[in-house]
This record gives C-alpha cells, sequence and structure tokens, in this order.
DNA sequence: ATGGTGGCAGAGCCA
C-alpha cells in the first residue's frame, strides 16, 4: 500500500496535474492540502473517474483539506477534537479547514493543513503553537487508547525541524523568520515525544532535501527549499513503513504547485 | 530583463 500526501495550494487550478500524479503515482491514499474551494466547487468526479473515494472539508477560498482513497475511505472526521479556533481581529472565532480524517486501508489517515504562522510575534503564531499541542496531546490519547493504532499524520507543517531543512539557516535567523524558531521545533519535536515518527526522513536524508519550494525568487531553480511537509506515523504504522520518497520531478514546469508530493510505502 | 510568484471571492489577502 502507497499513502501519500500533497499540499495542492488550489485544486482546481491543479487538476490536470493532480489527476496525471494520480494516474502515474498508483497511491491507494492521497493526503491533500491547501484545495483552496468549498464543497461546491470541488472536482469530485476527477476522483471518481480514477475510481477513488474522496472526502473533502472547505468552506471558503483558504485552507481546504481532503483525502482520497481506492482502499475505503471510513469514518470521515473533520476538525480534530478541541482543534482550536482562530478570529482575525476580533471576529467570531472559527475552527478552520485544516483537518481531516478517514481510515483507509486499517490506517487512520490525518491530512493536516498547520497553520502558517505568518510572523514570529504574530497572533498567528500562538494559534499555530496551541493548535500542534492540542493535536499532540489528542494524539497521545489515541495511541494509549490503543498502542496497535495505525495512525498517519500527513501534511503540510509549516515547520523545518533541522537547519539542514532549509536553504539557508543563517538567513532564516538573520531576518527572524518563521518555520525555524525554538517554539515552532518543540512543538514539532512534541510529537516525536509522543512516539510518532518521521518515517520519510531515513529514505531521504538530507542535507538539500526539500518538499517546498518558494514560487519567487527562482527558489526551485536554485536549490533552495524547505523540508515541512511530513508524515508522522503511530509506533504500529512505522514498523509497516519499507520505504518513502520525495516527489521533485512534480515541482517543475508550469503549473507545479509549490509543494512536491511525498510518498509512503507500507509492508 | 532595472524585472523576476501565484492562488483566490478580482482587491487585497494569503502563502
Amino acid at each position: 500500500m502507497k499513502i501519500a500526501t500533497w499540499n495542492v495550494n488550489s485544486l482546481r487550478a491543479r487538476a490536470d496535474r493532480v489527476e496525471d500524479w494520480l494516474r502515474r503515482s498508483d497511491v491507494d491514499v492521497l493526503a491533500i492540502q491547501e484545495t483552496k474551494c468549498k464543497d461546491e466547487n470541488f472536482p469530485w468526479e476527477l476522483f471518481e473517474n480514477n475510481d477513488y473515494e474522496v472526502a473533502h472539508f472547505g468552506f471558503s477560498q483558504w485552507n481546504g483539506v481532503a483525502i482520497a482513497s481506492r482502499v475505503g475511505l471510513d469514518d470521515v472526521e473533520r476538525t480534530f477534537e478541541g482543534q482550536p479556533a482562530f478570529g482575525k481581529g476580533g471576529k467570531d472565532p472559527v475552527q478552520e479547514a485544516r483537518a481531516i480524517a478517514a481510515t483507509c486501508g486499517g490506517v487512520r489517515i490525518w491530512s493536516l493543513y498547520v497553520p502558517n504562522g505568518r510572523a514570529l510575534a504574530d497572533e498567528h503564531m500562538p494559534y499555530k503553537l496551541s493548535w500542534l499541542d492540542t493535536l499532540n496531546k489528542l494524539a497521545g490519547q489515541w495511541i494509549t487508547e490503543n498502542p496497535e493504532a495505525q495512525i498517519a499524520l500527513m501534511g503540510d507543517w509549516n515547520i523545518a525541524p533541522l537547519d539542514e531543512d532549509v536553504w539557508d539557516i543563517d538567513f532564516f535567523r538573520d531576518n527572524g523568520m518563521t518555520h525555524v524558531s525554538a517554539p515552532e521545533r518543540d512543538a514539532f519535536n512534541a510529537f516525536l515525544e509522543t512516539r510518532f515518527t518521521d518515517v520519510v526522513r531515513p529514505y531521504t536524508p538530507g542535507p538539500k532535501t526539500y518538499t517546498y519550494w518558494d514560487y519567487t525568487q527562482l527558489r526551485f531553480p536554485k536549490g533552495e527549499g524547505m523540508r515541512i511537509d511530513f508524515t508522522l506515523a503511530s509506533p504500529a504504522l512505522a514498523a509497516r513503513v519499507t520505504g518513502a520518497s520525495i516527489d521533485r520531478e512534480e515541482r517543475k514546469g508550469k503549473g507545479a504547485s509549490d509543494h512536491a508530493p511525498v510518498i509512503v510505502e507500507l509492508g
């Protein structure tokens, strides 16, 4: 079984590329982030025509997460329990469309789009940290309740856990950029303390191994990217992993997402 | 090449 995660940065703008990739990638499950659409605009037929079931959670032009599967799609859950809400400028806080789960082929798949902190002192940063902390505590409960649970936390984490996960750590430090700060890394590493593991890194060692390249500044041609898309697996799922890859080729050419798909192979 | 991002509710906003 092959499972993958991909921040597509608009599913409608990327429909042809996503369909082409689905056909040649041969993945059984695809966790998608940033569909950037509401259910009413979602390209359901793209998946149905290729024999995938799909579940989507999106209610505005922002965020949006989905799971496509050809090995079953059961017990769909939109948002995680206690998922922090965010209200900009005093607006009523809402639980954003950043998390959807489904059980596919016996694996509990979570497609996650972790909030972008925007800036170290921005109000989005504590939101990001509490979002991760809440999810981690919940995920820890899942493992405690069932040590054999096969859980995949897949998506765009908007964190670069290691210095080598960005193209120039000094550039990030000197400019006070997000994704590499200690609080963000602590929030990510807390999942490792909960016994989730990054099952992709061992098969895709750095340095200079990335999953995202900014559209600006010719970042992709210059090889200046970031590793911010991860699959964290519960112990029982991690034990099944036989391989992983990052499809850097998919970042090439006109109409590419700024993120590459990340694939995990299960035995 | 004095520019050089790309989505979205089409204008700012978001990443």
